[in-house]
DNA sequence: TTATTAGTGGAAACCATTATCAATTACTGT
DNA sequence: ACAGTAATTGATAATGGTTTCCACTAATAA
């Protein structure tokens, strides 16, 4: 039961990577969290949690790098100063979707409407891009931006 | 023939600001850019040009900012650490366009391929989130990280 | 255990962007 | 043209998110 290995450890080991306690923990705050906070708010969230030993904000840096490096978190700029971090996977599997960003109060919403049709257009678009211009393609990302009914 | 209205003109007068010698030398790279330059790369290539008057980082700055909020100049963050901007329009009218980043050394390329089955399905989301979220949506963001030829 | 290597975190440095503010400039009305 | 006025400029200083440094600690290997 201890032995339930979580989808990311694998990553980690294969990667040569140690477990440690922090990783651990700022992955933990990830999961339980159902925004997307950036260094310092996950750095503040630790402290809060364990008030004995702090976890440093360098250290938090250090570890997001890692995560994205290895696709476990995904990274992005909202345009509000600070990059913002968001687990790749949910807990039942992949949960693929973009984000709407209100250029009012910074407010984001994740959607996940339209997204098959979006998939097939975009992967049409990935293999014509790719083929063109001589591009292995990774990823994308895709945001609208706008107004929320409280900011209009 | 002095009388040739550039299409931003109107826009920046109408906003009540004034079209000063700065602002419109820095519309000017923009136009003569074939790239996305970053504040610090505009203020390069106005001193280049301008050997004896440089325009200081702030006015560049300023004048972005401006140029953003009137739409006639898109603001991207291509993960470089530095704000890059692009004329929203060239000089045949809108050329909408997304960009595919390379993560290797950074190199974007321009792309329309495929924007109009895009356009098509981009409207149909854009309606469906505004209604669902109560949202007003202005613009969308589009763009493809890979590694080009080179870095693979 | 001892040796070796990876990871940590406080402090200092970095660097793109923003705030300040005195001097200059563009526009308005005379 | 001229003066009045409010907007604009730009050198300098400050800000703040992120990185670098480096001595110390923890994990793994021999
Ligand atoms: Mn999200
Ligand atoms: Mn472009
Ligand atoms: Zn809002
Ligand atoms: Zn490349």
């Amino acid at each position: 039961m201890g032995s339930k290995k979580k989808w990311w450890q694998g990553k980690m080991k294969k990667a040569g990577l140690r477990l440690t306690a922090p990783r651990l923990s700022i992955i933990d705050v990830l999961i339980h969290s159902d925004d997307h906070p950036s260094a310092e708010e996950i750095y503040l969230a630790l402290r809060r949690q364990y008030k004995k030993h702090t976890i440093g904000l360098t250290t938090i840096y250090r570890t997001l790098d890692i995560l994205v490096q290895l696709g476990i978190v995904y990274k992005f700029d909202f345009g509000d100063g600070r990059t913002r971090y968001e687990l790749s996977e949910g807990p039942n599997g992949f949960h693929h979707h973009h984000h709407l960003v209100c250029n009012g109060c910074g407010h984001i919403v994740d959607y996940t409407d339209f997204i098959d049709e979006e998939k097939e257009l975009l992967d049409r678009t990935e293999k014509g891009l790719a083929k063109k211009y001589n591009f292995s393609i990774h990823h994308h990302l895709i945001q609208f931006y706008g107004l929320c009914e409280h900011c209009r």
